[in-house]
DNA sequence: CCGCTTAGTCGAAACGCTTCGACGCGACTG
DNA sequence: CAGTCGCGTCGAAGCGTTTCGACTAAGCGG
């Protein structure tokens, strides 16, 4: 392994000329920045990136924290992912993901104390997010993906839940639909106060009183059996229903296969939309599911962009007010595609009504 | 934040001292293992990863290389993955994962020169892979998931294809099943030299041979499109076929769809089986997949294991006939769940007959 | 023609840790 | 009782970079 002492005697300058070439922080000669990429080249040098960080304080490795429970990672998140990589990439830095569970909040903290990470991404925040307080203390750079209650003193990016869910109830009443069923996450995810699924359930109430309908939210859990179930549920408060729209990306696969159970047909019977859901998923549903399309990559690069500005940017731009840290809070909206899962509601009569 | 000094200096003793309690290298007093531990509680001493890993010349972190396509990642990979780092963390290692793309080996080069990793898994190993010519010539200690077609000098932990799809023949065998189609991945996928596809398809032919009945084999694009033509194109090969043997595990739900749409019933007219598949995702089905169930998180151990091993041993533990590193190779068989998709065949009449 | 800036380069001091050789000392050994 | 050995500790030399101050030579306005 050549080191850059290497390089320099070959090169015949002296060690910092060298560095310099590499970094570009002071001007070099064309004649001698040549002599010495010449002599990388013939060394096949590759800066020792430990040593560099030690020397510069700086990594160049930004973390994504990304809880990964037994569930698995949809193409939404991977979109996410692969989003934030190539951002990180074109910007120079490296991304790696942590797949840091619950339970090793010291395992996070060690890992952000370490200085080994410039900055990090937190995926899947909860409102109350230790995590955030954990990261907060440590002093590393975060930006999250999601808020947490008091977004104040945070940066974050996040999907527009209110606009997407009017978006979706909108799109339905269009159709003639006036019996809609949100379906969310399970009562639990909604007591350890899981953003996306609060925010989507206010969302859905204001969208629904907007048209002068009357929202019915049904819990279910993460399982094609939980689907099921929720389904049952809707039908037993609302019989008449002639739409479901659904957060729940697992149970929506229990919920179409109950109501072709009971002999209803999509989208002829019922119509079912499905949100925050990646084409790919909607795919796999016969007929593809009418889905609100979550803007997985461009949220991913936007987080790292942000996340970079403030790295690079920290040297003197900081406010005339003396604020240490620019803000970025955003949020994009998920976008409608419809596909053959929604259509015009076959009668107003009540679809239980011929029972 | 605390340097080693400052605790040196608050305990009172010298900091190479400090470095044995932390590193264990060389005895010290229980005495004064206490002043040293007191002092780095109340500085809240954390050591700086760069600075350990230059003076080392070992990062303790260890590489997970995923290709993240759009498809996402299964609840298979995740398990993976979880599996993994879990055995990493109780070794002392840090694990991170890569979304190395395909394009990228330039990146993968310099990622892998630059000594930050002390390791490397490379998961969804082509038979003819690139990466792993690029990974040995860093001379990164490298763990492959999944194999090349030369085997002979790397370490590697993969599923038992071989035995996996006999014991699923077997299952369909003894229901009753004489006609069975397998529906493996596409005919690009299998031209490219994916193992899993090719090994799949191999001891598919092997284990019909061996009940002396006629392996029917179909490729299926990776959509729920792909898995409705597969059906169409297995109803036309074998009109009598009363079972489903499937790969692709994103094809499966066109494949159900399109049964669904022929007016055909699962188990009734014709089972289905899910290779490869985790419980979370047989279960999305109506019924429930029948599947062959992945050692994920296993797979993740071992990997890791192994790799350790290597990297902890490589001290002095050389063969006594000088060859340089202990090699790993392992396969591991996929479970049989039987859910509700597989069942005796209603009878022994081509499934068409009626039509 | 003189001082001043600026481009281009060098040498040396960090950065925070590990590791090696050395040393003092009490406990064995013969 | 001298010689050995191993335990526990120290000081110093790296590990491979970055970065800072300093120096030289050239360019330029006055």
């Amino acid at each position: 392994m050549a080191t850059m002492h290497d390089v320099a005697r070959l090169a015949q300058v002296s060690v910092s000329t060298v560095s310099y070439v590499l970094t570009g922080t002071r001007p070099i000669s064309q004649a001698t920045r040549n002599k010495v990429l010449a002599a990388m080249a013939e060394l096949d040098y590759q800066p020792n990136a430990m040593a560099r960080g030690l020397a510069s304080r700086r990594s160049r490795i930004l973390g994504l924290l990304m809880p990964m429970d037994e569930r698995g990672l949809g193409a939404t998140e991977t979109a996410f992912v692969t989003g934030a990589a190539a951002a990180a990439s074109s910007a120079g830095y490296h991304l790696v993901l942590s797949p840091v569970g619950g339970g090793d909040l010291d395992d996070l903290r060690r890992l952000a104390s370490q200085r080994m990470l410039d900055g990090v991404v937190l995926m899947e925040v909860q409102l109350a997010d230790e995590r955030v307080t954990v990261l907060q203390e440590t002093g590393v750079p975060l930006v999250l993906i999601g808020r947490t209650a008091d977004t104040s003193t945070l940066s974050y990016v996040d999907i527009d839940f209110d606009q997407t869910v009017r978006q979706a109830v909108a799109h339905l009443v269009g159709l003639g639909h006036r019996r809609i069923v949100y379906v969310n996450h399970s009562a639990a995810t909604l007591a350890s106060g899981y953003g996306p699924a609060l925010r989507t359930r206010d969302a859905f109430v204001a969208a629904m009183t907007a048209h002068g309908l009357d929202p019915v939210m049904i819990a279910a859990e993460d399982s094609a059996a939980g689907g099921r179930a929720a389904l049952a549920d809707a039908l037993a408060q609302a019989p008449e229903l002639t739409a479901v729209l659904a957060m729940n990306e697992t149970a929506i696969f229990g919920i179409l296969g109950e109501l072709t159970n009971r002999g209803l047909s999509v989208p002829g019977d019922v119509s079912v939309v499905s949100m925050v859901t990646s084409p790919q998923v909607a795919e796999l549903a016969t007929p593809a599911l009418t889905a609100m399309t979550s803007p997985g990559s461009t949220l991913g690069r936007i987080a790292i962009e942000a996340l970079v500005r403030h790295l690079d940017g920290a040297a003197g731009e900081r406010h005339p007010d003396g604020s240490a840290a620019e803000r970025h809070q955003q949020l994009l909206p998920c976008a409608l595609e419809v596909r053959g899962s929604t259509a015009v509601p076959r009668s107003r009569r009540p679809v239980g009504a011929d029972q």
